[in-house]
RNA sequence: GGUCCGUUCGUCUAGAGGCUAGGACGCCGGGUUUUCAUCCCGGUAACAGGGGUUCAAUUCCCCUACGGACUGCCA
C-alpha cells in the first residue's frame, strides 16, 4: 500500500494530445487532487521513430489551458526525474540485468522476417496461439536456444538483438481494476513481449513498470487499451519481486468516435464535424492545421464539465461542475465501464451554460484581440457591454462577432425574410414618426427606460400595435429578426446612429 | 482466428432484488418577450435476446447476439 496518493498522465509525444487523452489526464488530476495526492507528468518517449516535434510543448500548454497542473514533471522538476524516458536509459538498462539474471527476460536475435513467418505458419496452422511464447520460443533464436557462448558471440559481433520477457507457462493471474472488478487471464495467453528493442531503449511495458515503482505510483490510472496488457504488468512486477508494493489500476472506458464506431483517434482530426484537440495542432510535416477547442471558442472550464461528464457522473444529478466542484466529488467507483460517444450538441450547451455565468469583463478579455481585427478602435468597456447584452445567444466565443456586429457598424443589408415579414405598406411613415419622436430627446435622456418609455407612450397613444412598431424598428436597427432588448441596443449606439440607421432604413428598404 | 472488456431513451447518464425506470442534451408543444436567445412548464423516447436463481429481477448467474479493445522491436 502507498501512503500517499500520486498518479502520472503519461502520454507519448507522437503528436496532439486528442481529447481522450486530456480525459485520462483530467481523471488522474481530480483523483490526485480529492486525496490530496500528486500528479505527474511523464513523457514516454521511448519510440525515437514516432517522436513527433513540438508534441511535447503541445501536451504541456494543453494541460495549463485546461488548468490542469502539474506537480512533479519536466518544467516543474520534483525527486523523481527525469521526467522524460529518454533521459532514464541508465536507470532501464539497470533495471533489466535483474531480470536477465533471475532468469525472467531473455536474448532473443530473430529478425523481423523470422517473426513475420513465425505467426504466419502458426495462422495456417490453425493454432489458436499465434504467438512467441513458451510453446513456441523452442524454435526460435534466443539464449534459451542457443549455447551461452553463441550468445555472448551475438551481442559482441554487434548483431541487432531485443530482449524479451518469459512469460511463465500456464499459470493464472488475477488482478484488480478498481472499476471493472477482477479480471483473470492464464499466462499462457500472453507472449513473450519485448522489453528491450534493438535500438537499446526500453518499451512501453517495461519502462512503465520501471518508472511506476521508482516514481512511486500508487494509482494507475489509463484507458481501456491497456487492459490487455495489464496481467503483463503484474508478471513484470512479480518478476521483480514487487509484486506487493503494486500500484492499483484502474482502466477508463474509452471515448468512441461518435460516427461510426471504434475508439477516437488522433487521425479523426475535424472530419468528424467537431475539434477534436484542444488546442489546434499544426502538423510540422503537412502543415496541416486541425481545429482546437480553444480556437473554436471554447471555454476551458466548459471543454473540461463536458469531458468530466464523460464516463463519470457525480452522485447528483449536477452537471454544471467548476474544476473545485469536480475535484470534490469524483470517484473512481462512480466511473462506468462503457465507451462513451460525445455529442457536439450538448458540448455547446455546455459552453453557453459557461459563456452566460462568466463575467462580462473577463469574456471581454477572451473575445477582444478578434473583436479589434474586426472593427479597429473599439472601446473595451462598449464591448463588455455589449457582450452582455448579447452572451445568453452565443454557443461559441466566436459567435460574438456574427451576434453584435450591429452594435457596431451600419447595417449594410436587410434580412430579405425579415423584410417580407414586418415591413408592411404603412411602415415607412411608422418609421418616421418614430425618427420624428427621439429626435426630440436630448442626447443625454436617450437611456434605454427614457426612450422605452417615449416609444411605448406612443404606441399606446395612437393604439398601435407592439409588434407591428418594434420589429420593423428593429429591422432598421440590426438588419434582422432577433437580438436584444431593442431599447438596450438603441442607448447603445446612440441618437444619432439610431437616427441615421432610421433614415437608411425608409430609404432601403422595399418590399 | 484468439484473449479480454462491455451492452438502460438518438446521445451522456442515474439505478447497486420490489421504482409509474430518474436527470441532462436534442427534438416537439406551450408560457414569458416587440423579435431571437435566455428562463419556466409539458411531451417524446430505453433496461439487446434467451435461459436460470428468487416470492420478486434493469439489478445476481449462464448462454447467445452485438459492440469495442488488444493481439508490433507503437504507446
Amino acid at each position: 500500500m502507498h501512503e500517499k496518493v500520486r498518479v502520472r498522465f503519461a502520454p507519448s509525444p507522437t503528436g496532439p494530445l486528442h481529447i481522450g487523452g486530456v480525459r485520462t489526464a483530467l481523471f488522474n488530476y481530480l483523483f490526485a487532487k480529492k486525496h490530496k495526492g500528486d500528479f505527474l507528468l511523464r513523457i514516454e518517449d521511448t519510440d525515437q521513430m514516432r517522436y513527433v516535434k513540438g508534441a511535447e510543448e503541445y501536451i504541456m500548454k494543453s494541460l495549463e489551458w485546461c488548468g490542469i497542473e502539474i506537480d512533479e514533471g519536466i518544467n516543474e522538476g520534483g525527486d523523481f526525474g527525469p521526467y522524460k524516458q529518454s533521459e532514464r536509459r541508465d536507470i532501464y538498462n539497470e533495471h533489466i540485468k535483474k531480470l536477465l539474471n533471475n532468469g525472467s527476460a531473455y536474448y532473443a536475435f530473430d529478425t523481423p522476417e523470422e517473426l513475420d513467418a513465425l505467426r504466419k505458419r502458426l495462422e495456417e496452422s490453425g493454432s489458436s496461439v499465434r504467438q512467441y511464447n513458451a510453446q513456441t520460443r523452442g524454435e526460435m533464436k534466443n539464449s534459451f536456444t542457443m549455447p551461452e557462448n553463441d550468445v555472448f558471440a551475438e551481442i559482441e559481433s554487434g548483431k541487432p538483438y531485443v530482449i524479451r520477457f518469459a512469460v511463465p507457462e500456464n499459470e493464472t493471474i488475477t488482478v484488480k481494476d478498481i472499476i471493472r472488478g477482477e479480471v483473470t487471464v492464464n499466462s499462457s495467453q500472453l507472449d513473450d513481449k519485448v522489453l528491450f528493442k534493438s535500438d537499446g531503449l526500453p518499451t512501453y511495458h517495461f519502462a512503465n513498470i520501471v518508472d511506476d515503482h521508482l516514481m512511486k505510483i500508487s494509482h494507475v490510472i489509463r484507458g481501456e487499451e491497456w487492459l490487455p496488457s495489464l496481467p503483463l504488468h503484474v508478471l513484470l512486477y512479480r518478476a521483480f519481486g514487487r509484486e506487493d508494493e503494486m500500484p492499483e489500476f484502474a482502466h477508463l472506458p474509452l471515448l468512441l468516435k461518435p460516427s461510426g464506431k471504434g475508439k477516437l483517434s488522433k487521425r479523426d482530426g475535424d472530419q468528424l464535424g467537431f475539434p477534436v484537440f484542444p488546442l489546434e495542432w499544426k502538423d510540422p510535416k503537412t502543415g496541416d492545421i486541425s481545429a482546437g477547442y480553444k480556437e473554436s471558442g471554447y471555454l476551458p472550464e466548459a471543454f473540461i464539465n463536458m469531458l468530466a461528464l464523460l464516463g463519470w457522473s457525480p452522485e447528483d444529478d449536477k452537471e454544471i461542475l467548476s474544476l473545485e466542484e469536480m475535484i470534490k466529488e469524483f470517484d473512481l467507483n462512480r466511473v462506468h465501464k462503457s465507451g462513451a460517444r460525445f455529442s457536439p450538441e450538448k458540448a455547446l450547451w455546455f459552453n453557453q451554460q459557461y459563456i452566460i455565468h462568466t463575467p462580462n469583463d473577463e469574456l471581454t478579455d477572451y473575445i477582444l484581440p478578434e473583436v479589434e481585427k474586426k472593427f479597429p478602435d473599439v472601446d473595451v468597456l462598449y464591448v463588455e457591454k455589449v457582450i452582455g447584452l448579447v452572451k445568453e445567444r452565443m454557443h461559441l466565443l466566436t459567435d460574438f462577432c456574427s451576434q453584435a456586429a450591429f452594435f457596431f457598424e451600419t447595417p449594410k443589408e436587410y434580412n430579405p425574410k425579415v423584410v417580407k415579414k414586418r415591413w408592411k405598406e404603412d411602415t415607412p411613415q411608422m418609421m418616421q414618426q418614430i425618427y420624428d419622436l427621439l429626435e426630440d430627446i436630448p442626447e443625454q435622456r436617450f437611456t434605454t427606460e427614457h426612450t422605452e418609455h417615449i416609444v411605448k407612450q406612443f404606441i399606446e397613444k395612437n393604439e398601435l400595435n407592439f409588434g407591428k412598431v418594434l420589429n420593423p424598428f428593429r429591422l432598421v436597427l440590426t438588419g434582422t429578426g432577433g437580438g436584444p432588448h431593442l431599447f438596450d441596443i438603441i442607448s447603445s449606439i446612440g441618437k444619432e446612429e439610431t437616427l441615421l440607421r432610421i433614415k437608411k432604413g425608409i430609404e432601403e428598404i422595399k418590399r
